[in-house]
DNA sequence: CCGGGCGCTGTAATCGTTTCCAGGAAGCGC
DNA sequence: GCGCTTCCTGGAAACGATTACAGCGCCCGG
């Protein structure tokens, strides 16, 4: 717990104004000599300049700050990684912070809102529910914003999008084809953009496929939810269903979960796949059949959209995408009898 | 990207010196009229004090930062779940730094050194390995830190621990208790911190016990590694083992599929147990058996500890222990025909 | 020998806040 | 009405850095 140098103090001891201090130690026009002796005196006092004052005086933190909803989810620990590499490799640091539960909208408005005091030079954000207040707020930042997710269209905001609704049909269509036909969708909860969007994608895959399809909707993007509202759709009376095609993966293994309380098998009575193929998905058994969305690259893009429009804030809005890809695995095995567990 | 108002433009709408506003916001003594005006004008303007500013003539910029080694480990998520509660609590904000990966004990260095720019009024670390360089660099840290984990005796550092050495044994004996007479130590890197506490508190317990052990070491305290040393330990000649006590969730789950894929049934033919009841235990099948470490509550502890001393920086010095707590689930079930849960 | 240019330096202003200090206007008791 | 306290206010000095500007010495060509 030393105490700190200050640019003061080095400019003292070299003998000289701290303009040339300042100067000698960021490169600028100053004599060999000069620098020389600045340098000395800095080493010896252990100088290392003020964050805050240069912050104060040049305007910008050299910080970027990633908000995210929910840590407890994978996704966003693989997407954090994704803008970290980015971020530093840019020379910022990275700051992240919870915007407490999936239920609280309000918390992000806040963080929005105090974004303004000029904590960092550049935002990402991957919110879950998407409101009229939280577009306006955005466009109130001073700072720019980057988006991963969905944003009405026209919001002027970098954006960095994923086909979920796609993805969702790709699970849909490999189930079909592996000869599934009744299908049921569990979703999470439908007001959140993620879930209508996957949603629209299971409607729109099974309009034209011949399944008996079904939709459930979970309480939360949780695994207890997921198991929850996977027992319902599997006790259901009537023909039982032989597929589940899960929004998230965290759901599917509560799918996975309910699953193996009633004793079905999967892949053999029961196929489950899920959404967003984070490591959790190589770590249950069978080994869960899932939708990339690459997270971790959507995080990557998503900070260099920032770090690009930060040097240059006049640049035109962009929206990119990154395509979804399934990764098939046991639980979607083709035949019953192929009987792994 | 409005830009910002400044409390000049403030006092100036409203009429009054600059210091007159910045009391009347903060609160100080002013008259009723003053705050008013100064109220309506900040309002109008959509005033928002400056981070930077405030932070420079204040000399604390309400920020803590969490240093974390490997994001990728639930249990670092669930510790930062925890010291984010407190400092959100506290009205700090939480800025988290991934230390890059495993390997390298220079970036939390680099980290150390840079926290001397007044970036934060606190440090949460969670070092994977302790060097002599590591705790000098704390002690050189201008900003209190709070270490997570295990410093040498008088380190003069607040720190929480746990004794991972005794939840180690906790696992031993109640598989001993179990019956399991031929148990196995799937170690990560002996070389850090919690390996060389691990690997102690094995070594303790079946010394006083009739078992036959042996110890093995993963690269690495992930999945794969942890695989990969379990099919060796299983694959071994001679009499097999019985139990595999792993350092690790991670590890644990790497050695469940090394055994699934030996086609041996655990808990039947082979117990399982893990360390630090990460989520992850019960996402599997069967239900990993773990030593809970309650890493929340350390970030919670460690954040507790990290405010109290930036409030009162002549505290003494204080270690904090967290109990290890055995978790029994199904991975180490009593007899295979039990079956529970 | 003198003036212009060049290279380097120091003084001082500035970023947006907080806060010390002095001073003015009331209010009060006498 | 006078002195005192009380309350509030504005001016100005910080915090630690960057940087515009002016000034200094020196070299060189004419």
């Amino acid at each position: 717990m030393a105490h700190r140098a200050t640019l003061t103090q080095v400019a003292q001891r070299a003998g000289v104004s701290i303009a040339s201090a300042s100067r000698a130690l960021n490169g600028l026009v100053a004599s060999p000599a000069t620098v020389d002796k600045v340098r000395r005196a800095a080493d010896d006092l252990g100088y290392v300049p003020d964050a805050s004052a240069r912050a104060l005086k040049m305007g910008a933190t050299g910080q970027i700050t990633f908000a995210v909803d929910d840590i407890g989810n994978p996704v966003y620990v693989e997407m954090m990684t994704g803008v970290q590499e980015v971020v530093a490799a840019s020379g910022f640091r990275l700051q992240v912070t919870a915007t407490g539960g999936t239920r609280d909208v309000a918390d992000v408005l806040d963080l929005l809102r105090s974004m303004r005091r000029g904590y960092a030079d550049g935002l990402v954000l991957s919110p879950l529910r998407v409101t009229a207040e939280l577009v306006a707020e955005i466009a109130a930042t001073p700072i720019p914003v980057v988006v991963i997710g969905r944003l009405p269209d026209g919001a002027g905001v970098d954006t960095v999008m994923t086909d979920s609704a796609r993805g969702v049909a790709l699970a849909v269509e490999h189930l079909h084809a592996q000869g599934r036909r009744r299908i049921a969708f569990l979703n999470g909860p439908g007001d959140t953009t993620p879930g209508a969007a996957r949603r629209r994608g299971f409607d729109d895959a099974v309009a034209h496929l011949d399944v008996v399809a079904s939709t459930h909707e979970a309480a939360d993007f949780t695994m207890a939810a997921g198991r929850e509202a996977a027992h319902r759709i599997l006790t259901a009376a009537g023909r039982p269903v032989d597929a589940i095609v899960a929004a998230n993966d965290l759901l599917a293994i509560g799918a996975l979960h309910a699953a193996h309380d009633l004793g079905l098998d999967v892949p053999g009575r029961l196929a489950v796949t899920g959404v967003d193929d984070t490591s959790l998905a190589e770590i249950v058994h069978p080994p869960l059949t899932s939708v990339s969305l690459d997270s971790r690259r959507r995080g990557q893009l998503a900070a260099e959209l920032l770090t690009r429009r930060i040097e240059d804030p006049t640049r035109a809005p962009q929206v990119l995408s990154v395509p979804p890809l399934l990764h098939v695995r046991g639980s979607s095995a083709p035949t019953p009898q192929a009987g792994n567990r």
